[in-house]
DNA sequence: TGTATATATGAATATATGCGCATATAAGGA
DNA sequence: TCCTTATATGCGCATATATTCATATATACA
């Protein structure tokens, strides 16, 4: 968790300095999450209304177990949460931050 | 490229609408480019001030080549330019948006 | 022209990634 | 319990990606 730098003492990172390990993990694995087609498909849906697995899947026409397997990635990166309902799952989105960053550039992207 | 969609009559994209092609083509494009932990040190590096190959390898402990590699993926996307002095070449970056994108992150996870 | 320095590039390699199939698990209802 | 539906997961394949080495290119200068 904390490492011998600048973030240890909570302020803004300096310029020129360099990242610490953690902080370049942590980015890096945020802007991959956003990396891939079939994963800004799914956050994008998700920006508006919870959905089950097979509703993400029947909607964006992807297979079952894509949809699960990119799930499971956002899931594990705490990108989206879910809550069962009998047999069925539903997803929605937990992470503003992440949701913010693809609306910017999604929105940025239309408008050239 | 172009599908039944909503891109095409110039207005903002409506909640639940999917994404075109190309839109979810830059996005992801865009996403991918911050990914990598090499290309976000050399790209917060390039925050600051421009600096020529050989200092950027030097500064981040990388190849050469590596360097080379990299600033050709992000200059090929337009996030960086180049000027050339002699037989050094400064980079700088070019894409005010992705920086932001960028800053935004790092404070985000520096703040976590 | 020849040498030195800075950068770019091609090929090879190792690793990561996304997807689909088949199957496992889990919950609900007859 | 058996069957159905919904979701998760292990494995393998194909492809993408990052890095390195060796070499090519380009510029400056003697």
């Amino acid at each position: 968790m904390s490492v011998e730098n600048n973030k240890a003492k909570g302020q803004e990172m300096k310029e020129t300095e360099q990242l610490d390990e953690e902080t370049l993990f942590v980015v890096s694995q945020t802007f991959k999450a956003l990396s891939d087609p079939t994963r800004i498909r799914i956050l994008h849906l998700l920006c508006e209304r919870e959905m089950s697995v097979n509703q993400i899947a029947d909607t964006l026409e992807l297979r079952q177990s894509t949809v699960s397997h990119q799930l499971r990635f956002l899931k594990n990166l705490r990108l989206v949460k879910y809550r069962r309902a009998g047999t069925t799952i539903f997803y929605s989105h937990d992470d503003e931050h992440v949701i913010d960053l693809l609306q910017q550039t999604i929105n940025h992207a239309l408008h050239h």
